[in-house]
DNA sequence: TATTGTTATACTCTATAACTATA
DNA sequence: TATAGTTATAGAGTATAACAATA
């Protein structure tokens, strides 16, 4: 066993380092992609939640997205406005909402996603074949990363 | 050649929703890391580039971070409130004013990123030594992407 | 007259506290 | 009495517009 000790090593922390440094810009660079999109990032997390979990109440939104609950009520309400989600009472609970991503809110994300995909997979283009590979078992870690 | 084509092919498009989803996800989590620092992510920026520039006036350090001249006027009056900057009047024009890092702005930005990199080291002794090597050779390459 | 920085003011996003409706 | 959601209000951060000092 030459891994999992208790402390990390030299190598390991100048691996964070660079790793985080990369990792960060990187992010920022991405991030700056979507600004023509008329989406804040708030609102891109909560309709791809609604996308993968289903219809959701306000308090599971928010708990999910870590806001405070009167914070989702404006979210939710901003969307609906711009007629990306709807509200539709709950079946057995009427004290709860329903908020689901409408199929607008989901073109959107669709879109906004597309756009981020391509600035990406531009720069890829130039990128030669054995990078291209590290890149591709990189992703697998790094996801593993975020997870843990 | 088998890259560098004018369109991205789809396995590119694959790869770069998996390393865009990845890499958000990742920098979301270290982001999330420094919530008990007492400085905010404007605040560590500027510091940093204080740090790698050296003085700058109050319109270069707007320009380097992309906000307002106005914005970084209370930016700045921030981190002077807080002993974690200077100003100083400009050797030759008196309308202008150098910002620079104070010595407990320093301290604070380092401590900020062994904080970071602690966190990301101690998950990174937890792979496998194959993994390390490809997110070794992967951070070159996203560096490299990031600066694009 | 142009440029640098600041002050005045407003907007967005999110928070806490108080309130309403329902269980 | 407890819970879900909303409304009222406040604070942080950044923007535009107007202003003061200097070149």
């Amino acid at each position: 066993m030459t891994y999992a000790n208790d402390v990390p090593t030299a190598t390991d922390t100048a691996l964070a380092s660079s790793l985080r440094l990369a990792v960060m810009r990187l992010a920022r660079r991405m991030r700056q992609q979507r600004s023509d999109s008329s989406l804040t990032l708030s609102q891109i997390a909560a309709l791809a939640t609604l996308e993968r979990h289903g219809p959701l109440t306000p308090g599971e939104l928010a708990a999910h997205e870590k806001v405070q609950p009167p914070s989702m009520t404006r979210l939710v309400a901003a969307l609906e406005a711009a007629g990306l989600a709807t509200r539709a009472p709950h079946p057995t609970d009427r004290r709860q909402v329903l908020v689901a991503a409408a199929p607008e809110g989901l073109a959107l994300l669709r879109e906004d996603r597309r756009r981020r995909d391509v600035w990406l997979a531009q720069r890829l283009r130039d990128l030669p074949p054995e990078d291209l590979e590290v890149l591709g078992r990189a992703a697998t870690v790094l996801d593993r990363l975020a997870s843990a």
